[in-house]
DNA sequence: GTCTATACTCTGATAGAC
DNA sequence: GTCTATCAGAGTATAGAC
């Protein structure tokens, strides 16, 4: 346990939590206001420390960001990533579909970072969108595109495809209060989005 | 022609054309970082007025933003207002997926603007959305169910497929950038999204 | 109608006591 | 490690000359 060497960089327990802390608070900010529109004052009041401890923690409202993305870029591919080329056409994409919205439903402040970071131009994340996520999404079109050949799903353009599920899984985390105000109390929106979706790519796959 | 009234409002040819100078250069700004990420420094310099004048035109930032709100819910709502209850049910729903992708691709900004609001948790239209809007996809859902019913469309919830229906359009205009970075470059967006949506409705809806 | 100058507040970041 | 105090710059808005 003990660390006798004088510049280590493990962190103490402490030390973790309170990271943890701070971007917990400033995911609830900046996923609101986006980038520019946040503040430390409110991380700060959100997180319970204050400004300059902040500061102590991260040399910048900048480099809090920058973790916060670096964390989700992972998690919001890994549903993509598990799209397994020797399953079932129909039923990889449907579990495809299923898992998104349940990231969707489970990290809505992260799905809405996202967004917000996409809006602005992404100017922060430019590289990651045409490097890691362009390399991924053509891999994986290129799957589909092989069981359409095969006549096992229908025939349809594999990218707009993927567009066509991250659009519908994520409006309903992104636009969470409009779809709430328009459907009115005593509904479940993620319960009946999940019902809806199965519907839909259920239809438009099945060859 | 003349207005001999002392204390009139009309507004002269000038103040009209800065007007729209700021509206649109506003635009651009607040779409891009939201309400709180824009600023009046930006938006003078994109208008090319100084700042003092834009207040001279407007009583306050949260003014201009207002304004550019009010103007847009309206264009915002007339494709889904178009939907006619007398017309084929398949073509009506099908013309509207048409109306709600030209809305995203002749006017992104306007679709960022909403977005960007609505993401923040729409504090400034909440009473549309709750209102106007919820009033507006109620009636065009019972249109929905009714031809649902007749059987000369696809067995749906109504809300949900007028939901998908923002959510695949809208992606084009307020992802734009990480679909264009995804697609590469020999790519017409809006052109390939118009078959495939085309080709998803169609099958999603003749019954 | 438009500009310069400026008042006043907020924001990101630092210094230094404890 | 955490706090109070504080700085420099950016932000919205106003006053007043032209």
């Amino acid at each position: 346990m003990a660390e006798p060497t004088p510049a280590a960089r493990p962190l103490t327990r402490i030390q973790q939590k309170n990271r943890e802390t701070i971007l917990n608070a400033a995911l609830d900010v900046f996923s609101q206001h986006g980038f520019r529109g946040a503040t430390l004052d409110q991380i700060a009041e959100v997180s319970g420390l204050s400004k300059p401890n902040l500061l102590y923690y991260f040399p910048s409202k900048e480099e809090i960001h920058a973790q916060l993305l670096a964390t989700l870029m992972d998690t919001w591919l890994a549903p993509l990533r598990a799209l397994d080329p020797g399953g079932d056409p129909v039923a990889e994409v449907l579990a495809y579909v299923h898992r998104k919205l349940e990231l969707s439903r489970d990290y809505p402040r992260e799905s809405r970072l996202f967004a917000n970071e996409v809006l602005q131009g992404a100017p922060r994340i430019m590289a990651g969108l045409a490097g890691d996520l362009k390399r991924l999404v053509d891999d994986k079109s290129e799957v589909l595109r092989r069981w359409m050949e095969e006549g096992r799903l229908a025939e349809l353009p594999p990218h707009h495809l993927i567009f066509s599920i991250w659009a519908l899984t994520q409006h309903y985390a992104d636009f969470d209060v409009q779809v709430r105000a328009v459907l009115g109390p005593g509904h479940d929106p993620y319960a009946e989005a999940d019902r809806f979706l199965d519907t839909l790519f259920r239809r438009l796959l099945v060859p």
